[in-house]
DNA sequence: CAAAACACGTGATCC
DNA sequence: TGGATCACGTGTTTT
C-alpha cells in the first residue's frame, strides 16, 4: 500500500466552508496539519482531517490578504504531490528495499549516477584499447620495456612459461585474468 | 555562486532579540521567511534577512511551547540544509547545466538509476555470451576431458605455467597461439 | 520523553 | 498580474 497511486484524493466531495468558530486565535499558527506520514498516499487520511485543512476563514480577513492565499495554498500542495511522486519513483527503481529517507535516498540517487557516468566513460576507454590492441596484435609478440615470456615445452604435452616483467604493478594478476580470458582451465596460482 | 558552501553562513555576528514591537500579531503567522531563493547557499542572503529570521521573540511566550520549539525549528533547519546539499551534490553530477527544479532533477536520478542498473545486467550478460563464445571457438583450449593448466608464481613478477593435455593434437602450437593472441610478450619457446 | 522525518500553510521571489 | 518555485516555522507521526 505504499507509495501508490493517489486513492481517491480529495475525499468528501464538498470540502470547504467548516464554519469553525474561530473568534479568538486571530489567524494562529496556521492551524491545519493533520496529515498521514510517508509512503506518500497524498498524505493525508479521509476522515476529520479533510475538514481541518479548509479551517480558518470567518469573520472576513485574517490578514492583509485573502484572495489569492487558498489558491496559493492549493499550488503548493500539487507542487509538494508532484516531488513526492518523483521520490517514490526513485524508491522504486533503487534495489535496497526502500527504507530510506529522502535524503539518503537522493544521495544513492546521485551515486548511482556518477556511476553510470563514469561506467560510460570506462566502456568507451575499453573499446578505444581494443582498437589499439587489434592495431598492435598482427605483430604477435613484440618486447615492449625489458617484458620477457619463456616458454618451455615439457614432454609432448605440457608447457613450462615464465614471465618476467619489470614497469607492471600487477603483473600476476593480469596474466591470471589474460589466462583466465582465453577460458584456458586454470588449476593451480 | 551556485551551489556553493555555506559563505559565511549566520553573517553577521549577533543575531537574536530584532526588539521587534510586536505587541498584537501575537504569533501571527510565523512571519519570518525571507529569503534567497534557489542555488542553494544556504539560501539566506546576508542583508537585513539574516535578522528576520529571529524575529518574534519578546513578553514571554507566544504560545503555550517555547522551550523545545527552538530546537525543533533548528532541528529541521539542519534537516532541510542537509536536504539541499543533497540536491545540490546532485546537481552536479547531472550533465545539462543544471537549470532544473527539484522534481525534474528527481526524475532525471530516477532515469539515470534505471540506466544504470539495466547497464549492469547488460554487461553481464555480455560477459556471459562471451564466455560461451570463447568456449565455442575451435582454436581454444576448454577443459574439457583432462586438459590442466598450473600456475605457480615465482616471485612477485614472473609466472610458472604447466599445461597438462591429453587428447589435443598440437597443444604446444595452441598454446603459443592463444597467448600471442594475448599480445603477451612472448620471448622463447 | 526525545529525536528524526514529513506534511502543511504561508511569505518571498522570479519570470 | 499571476503562476511556479522555494525556504521557513510549526504541528504531527514514527522510531
Amino acid at each position: 500500500m505504499s507509495c501508490g497511486v493517489p486513492e481517491q484524493w480529495l475525499v468528501g466531495g464538498d470540502v470547504k466552508e467548516v464554519d469553525t468558530e474561530w473568534a479568538a486565535a486571530v489567524l494562529g499558527s496556521h492551524s491545519a496539519s493533520a496529515a498521514g506520514r510517508r509512503d506518500h498516499q497524498p498524505p493525508l487520511q479521509a476522515g476529520a482531517t479533510v475538514a481541518e485543512r479548509v479551517v480558518r476563514k470567518r469573520g472576513r480577513k485574517p490578514g492583509p490578504r485573502s484572495g489569492p492565499t487558498i489558491s496559493h495554498v492549493e499550488a503548493e500542495r500539487q507542487r509538494r504531490e508532484k516531488l513526492n511522486r518523483r521520490f517514490c519513483d526513485l524508491r522504486a527503481a533503487v534495489p535496497t528495499v526502500s527504507r530510506m529517507d529522502k535524503a539518503s535516498l537522493l544521495a544513492a540517487a546521485a551515486a548511482a549516477y556518477i556511476a553510470e557516468l563514469r561506467g560510460r566513460v570506462e566502456q568507451l576507454e575499453v573499446e578505444a584499447k581494443a582498437k589499439q590492441a587489434a592495431a598492435a596484435k598482427q605483430g604477435g609478440i613484440h618486447l615492449q620495456d625489458n617484458n620477457k615470456l619463456e616458454v618451455r615445452m615439457v614432454g609432448r604435452d605440457a608447457a613450462a612459461l615464465r614471465l618476467t616483467t619489470t614497469a607492471s604493478r600487477h603483473a600476476p594478476a593480469r596474466l591470471m585474468g589474460a589466462l583466465r580470458s582465453l577460458d584456458l582451465p586454470v588449476q593451480h596460482a
